[in-house]
DNA sequence: CCCTGATTCGC
DNA sequence: GCGAATCAGG
């Protein structure tokens, strides 16, 4: 993945929006959260604003590289559910939403189903998805858990941008 | 377990 | 410069 000024660009606003590193790497696209960060320390903008590093990093030996400690592929379950859109953790207008949409491509999956209200049933993720006073106003729609009202993505962002609200570190 | 950012270091 | 692995923590 190249960091085009574009990208860059966008990672700094939403960096600078508070947005975490996970969130900004999923609006970005292709790219992990970890890429993200590493990115954010290059620019040195890692401070955003108050957090201070009281962590003092405790110097590793060596990494043993990526030989012998790799028991565990771990398979993906699928490089593909991302709810990229409705990806914006406000609730209020957000004209990044609408920005956003235009670098999504590379996202393969379908952003929702385009579920209107009446179709919503017990498993169909029901994570707004536009104005609702729009027309175009619809649901992501997709499969979500057996009890959750939202699919894992969204779940994800409406039930803990917690974390983040740390204040000492 | 989920997540967060921070750091190191091989590439 | 990049980012995976890892760490430290909530």
């Amino acid at each position: 993945m190249i960091w085009t000024d574009e990208r860059v660009e966008t990672l700094r606003k939403l960096w600078a929006e508070g947005l975490s590193a996970s969130q900004i790497a999923a609006q970005l696209g292709g790219v992990s959260r970890n890429a993200v960060i590493g990115k954010v320390h290059r620019l040195k903008l890692s401070g955003r604003g108050r957090t201070q590093t009281a962590t003092p990093r405790q110097k590793k030996p060596a990494q043993p590289t990526v030989k012998a400690p790799r028991p565990a592929p771990a398979p993906r379950p699928a490089p593909s559910s991302f709810g990229a859109t409705a990806l914006q953790t406000q609730f209020d207008a957000e004209p990044l939403v609408r920005e956003r949409v235009r670098n999504e491509e590379n996202v393969v999956v379908p952003i929702s189903r385009n579920l209107q209200l009446i179709q919503l049933n017990e498993r169909t993720c029901k994570w707004p998805i536009g104005d609702p006073l729009a027309e175009g106003f619809h649901f992501c729609g997709n499969d979500c858990a057996e009890n959750g009202p939202y699919c894992r993505y969204h779940a994800r962002i409406a039930f803990q941008p917690a974390s983040e609200r740390r204040r000492v570190r």
